[in-house]
DNA sequence: CAGAATCCTACCTGATACTG
DNA sequence: CAGTATCAGGTAGGATTCTG
């Protein structure tokens, strides 16, 4: 996904090679949830984040299985059973995921209480 | 940037919140840099950011100064002269940097390591 | 210097149909 | 069930040129 991000010799390093694995669109959510569920099947995920479909499930899936994200648990039985998890490098990123999740709520209350001073502002005088 | 993320009453609404915010594809690391070397202007960026247009250099930090991330500092001179930092706000957003750029360190040992394990496997007989 | 404007492409989305 | 295939349409991002 990423390229043409690569300063040679930088300390931007890190942030870019975690950009590259995880910059996707959707994958610190599907991780996330992965994370907090545990293992599961794809129709679940699908189910889980209503709003995406099943190519882009399945590409973030695979890239993330090749980045030694996730394990893909392949049952062989009629009709097919596909089981989704975290690898254990995969679970390294808990605290990333977790403090993510918790800067987003403070984002959260940010932005709601800067749309609330504005509103202030504006019938101020 | 990313919509059609609105899943109602989740526990995802955190990390959703934050991929809106920082998700795109240059702004982590906008953010790591600014954060690490204080004020900076327009074409100073550029320079720490080799492959990035301007224009998407000028639309990554408007989105960012729109979402109370980073302060943008106008001097009215000519030629003109302008600079941006990070608001208080942004900075609250150093631990999940420090994690990314720590994280993204391991996963880069993580894939040397899986590449090596199967130059082995390949060889081995 | 810091950008605005334009154009262009690659990727993402949504819907639908098909397969093992 | 868990995909793959296809196609129309949109949007994010890239390259180039122009300007106060």
């Amino acid at each position: 996904m990423h390229d043409g991000l690569r300063e040679p010799n930088h300390r931007t390093q890190g942030i870019i090679a975690t950009l590259q694995a995880i910059g996707g669109k959707w994958k610190p959510l599907i991780l996330f949830i992965l994370l907090h569920d545990g293992t599961r099947r794809f129709g679940e995920l699908r189910r889980l984040l209503p709003h995406i479909t099943q190519g882009m499930l399945t590409s973030q899936l695979r890239e993330m299985e090749q980045d030694g994200l996730i394990v893909r648990l392949v049952y062989n039985e009629i009709p097919p059973k596909i089981e989704y998890s975290l690898s254990d490098h995969g679970k390294t990123l808990s605290s990333v995921l977790a403090d993510m999740c918790g800067w987003g709520f403070k984002h959260i209350e940010f932005m709601n209480q800067s749309k609330a001073e504005s509103k202030n502002d504006s019938h101020a005088e």
